[in-house]
DNA sequence: CGGTAACTGCGATCATCGTTCGCTGTACTG
DNA sequence: CAGTACAGCGAACGATGATCGCAGTTACCG
């Protein structure tokens, strides 16, 4: 009759160790750890389920003994890379410090794995995002913001994390091809801007990228997160 | 001796057209608008070469006469999407208020076509793109903040709008198994939570979400717009 | 203790996808 | 009119995600 699924959803309500059966030879976080040792030196590309199953030691069809599918790997390897989080230098301060510091963590890890920003978000959040999201709401304590606003601004504020993040990472992909690539976007911001329309874009384009030396990307991160932050933590105006 | 490119690096520096040869018997906009009508039921992941070449009424090897690769063919689709914004709403008005109506804009793109977030950014922006970046540095005359400081700030806005409409959407797409899927999560949580680690999520979470009546999605994404927006604006605190 | 059910490992294999090759035909140049 | 650069495209290649079915392994039940 109706059969009922018993478990199944997500690989985070699916217990790794059957009931019955022989000792798994492997485990879900040395799949995962081998992955992410692929992906941070040939890029998500690579992690294919043949090179990950060559990395463990196993045939590919081995891997669909741990999981459903590629994007669960993937899930696998999200979750067990932002384990490295370190939320110590958040423990205490205001909310606007103690969510920088977690901010500045966010960024380190992006930079360190910058295939995290490929991987988009799942439905159901591991247990190290959910521990992410627990120390973003301790950060907000003597907020006066409510239950289900606190939800969404670590939403707000994760997802801000992720996109300075991306920008900067970007920049980093291209590599020495900077020069080349720099190179080219100005001649193709000349080109459009000459045509005449496009004004504000000209202006913005010609004013220099201030004069008072050289800015750290910390520097501009911690500025942008800053200003993200006072709005995000700031009383809805109604 | 050297070659030197003479065109390559992006779609947009490439003429459409060779100066010799047959004319083409096709266009980049009907390639695009193929791919996005078949994006728009299917989803992104049905947008192969062989589909789009079939709806166009070719060979897959054809298209890549109009496209280098299937992310160019992409990078087509997402500036032309972006062609449908319109941007009367935005004329005038406070800064915050021009923004807000560029982004509600934006939002409904997003919803119109969600396999827009399935895409990430091109290194260089198409023509529709940079109309955007144009509005949004429209929107912010009258603002104090200098040169580069707008361009950051639109970034930072163009990543909000589609932060939270890509939350919006993940609802969406989850579709009549949202209930499903909303118990799932749900049972996921209250396991966690009542573990007794993650008492600031347990607490977050026990707060009733709002008890004067449904909030509309859209009354959802305009609060969150524009704290993000206070934000943005605001002068940075040095 | 023996039988059965549930599970693991995995070789072989499939369907599909992005992409390339090479040929033929066509339009523009000089 | 000859040459060249390009368009269209059938056929094919290499790689990938995923499935099937069988053999070996463990735990539970009577």
């Amino acid at each position: 009759m109706t059969k009922g699924k018993p478990h199944g959803g997500s690989i985070w309500t699916r217990p790794e160790r059957a009931p019955r059966g022989p000792v798994p030879e492997h485990s879900r976080a040395k799949i995962a750890a081998a992955g992410i040792l692929i992906a941070d030196a040939d890029g998500l590309d690579a992690v294919t389920m043949r090179s990950v199953a060559a990395a463990v030691g196993t045939g590919p069809a081995s891997l669909y003994r741990y999981v459903v599918n590629r994007g669960e790997l993937l899930e696998l390897m999200a979750d067990q890379a932002r384990g490295e989080l370190d939320y110590t230098t958040a423990a205490d301060g205001s909310p606007t410090a103690r969510l920088l510091a977690i901010a500045r963590e966010g960024r380190a890890l992006y930079l360190r794995h910058p295939w995290l920003l490929d991987i988009q978000a799942a439905p159901i959040p591991g247990p190290n995002a959910v521990a992410f999201i627990e120390h973003a709401l301790a950060a907000l304590d003597g907020t006066d913001l409510p239950g289900p606003a606190r939800l969404e601004a670590v939403a707000l504020f994760s997802g801000a994390v992720r996109l300075i993040a991306q920008t900067e990472v970007e920049q980093l992909r291209a590599g020495q091809d900077a020069i080349r690539w720099q190179g080219e976007l100005a001649a193709y911001l000349t080109g459009i801007v000459s045509a005449g329309q496009h004004p504000h874009l000209a202006a913005a384009l010609a004013e220099a990228p201030t004069s008072d030396g050289p800015t750290s990307q910390e520097d501009v991160f911690d500025s942008a997160m800053t200003r993200i932050l006072a709005g995000l933590l700031s009383p809805s105006t109604p």
